[in-house]
DNA sequence: TGAGGACTGTCGGCGAGCCGACAGTCCTCA
DNA sequence: TGAGGACTGTCGGCTCGCCGACAGTCCTCA
């Protein structure tokens, strides 16, 4: 989706795009990267820490290889100076870069260090030649971007005919740190995730809030009882 | 999505989850078989010829092997007996069966040969030795994936803000049969596919009839002014 | 060829979420 | 520490699509 990409100012669409985009990021469970593999791996990864700010890869420019979060969390943003907007983070476990870089297609979003940042990298050629040389490796890869396709469109199935409260009760929970259950994102990026207004979101919020199931503060959302939010998430 | 499957009568949600899982099956471009391919695979594929009504795969069950419809047409539905629905149909260049297998979970839908049916077909062993084999084929099958992964989230992209007679156009335009500009299903199932209700995909038919957009029959439609449909696609 | 089932066309009430707007609060950076 | 920018909370009008219902038509299969 070219159109999508090379905006100066974060229209809503491009909003929308990238952070649904984000949002399918290889996580945790699909994330490829299990112990076994790491001697083969070693090969080819290279570690990398980054200081805050480092720019990882930008929006629609090719990708130059495959990023795996170590340590520290990065962000990835639409658009560009002070008009820029993030649409999700990147915790230790997500991967990114992989697809874009299989289909020769640039991110639709920027990814940025946010604190100090431990990484692998896998350079673009490296990938492929980790690709061609390991067998097992491509092997996992192809389930993992495969798990991928499918809970993309567990999401899609999520969305349909769920209301916004179930929607939100669910990005909440899928999106909350769980050390600190907090979830640290304006409200105009949680809107852009669900691909819903901010004004809707906002009042479904406001609702949980004095339901007791969560607290709102500025850019961020405390969740105080997981059990009513997951009764939220699946009940209708 | 256990939850979905195995349903005897086909209710909204199953409806909904195959149509949406089977608009992802592999499609033309993002099929993963190449002519130059052909050698190796053909150590592993068996061309199979299917009589009418044969079933390639059932729902729920484990999927047994990989399936590429080489010529005539078969049809994905959800449900048993005289409730059966179909969900989508295959044609030719069609992959299925392959992110099932790679992820270990049975498919959503039944798929069943509408007419006389050629196939190839890889069983799932095969499929391993396949990918194990030959890196090359592999890596091949990883883009196929990925491609279908970021055209499920440009489905996504698609629907989100778009009006309903802009998914209809475009579910329209994809899904017609290119050489009779047709569309063969009945308007249930459209909806389905949209995830919308049928009385409300009907209303937006019925307006673009009376437009003279298209013509309405009884589980036909059939487009009549491309260059409207496109721009009722694009234009908001 | 007849009967039952499936599909289409249509209606009306209703609720959810859109959209634009605006005031008030919090932050950030000069 | 002051100013401008970003974010939140809220409102009201409005549209879209949901939902249930029902009559009429087309098919299919016994």
């Amino acid at each position: 989706m070219p159109e999508l990409l090379g905006l100066r100012a974060p229209d809503p669409m491009a909003l929308r795009a990238a952070a649904w985009m984000a949002r399918c990021v290889g996580r945790g469970d699909s994330a490829p990267l299990h112990p076994d593999d790491l001697t083969a791996l070693s090969r080819y990864v290279q570690p990398q820490t980054l200081k805050a700010g480092t720019v990882l890869f930008h929006a629609c420019t090719a990708s130059a290889g495959v990023w795996i979060i170590r340590n520290g969390t990065a962000e990835l943003t639409v658009g560009t100076g002070p008009r820029r907007v993030a649409v999700a983070l990147l915790h230790p476990g997500d991967v990114d870069g992989d697809i874009q870089l299989l289909l020769d297609m640039p991110p639709p979003y920027t990814a940025r260090a946010v604190g100090d940042l431990d990484t692998y990298f896998i350079p673009a050629a490296a990938f492929d030649a980790l690709l061609g040389a390991h067998p097992a490796i491509a092997r996992r890869w192809l389930t993992s971007v495969a798990a991928r396709t499918t809970s993309s469109q567990t999401r899609i199935m999520d969305l349909l005919g769920a209301t916004l409260t179930q929607q939100t009760a669910r990005l909440l929970l899928t999106e909350a740190d769980p050390a600190t259950s907090t979830v640290r994102l304006p409200q105009r990026v949680l809107a852009a995730m669900l691909g819903v207004q901010r004004s809707s979101l906002n009042k479904v919020l406001r609702d949980l809030e004095r339901e007791g199931t969560l607290e709102l503060g500025y850019r961020t959302i405390r969740l105080l009882d997981h059990k009513t939010l997951d009764r939220h998430a699946s009940r209708a």
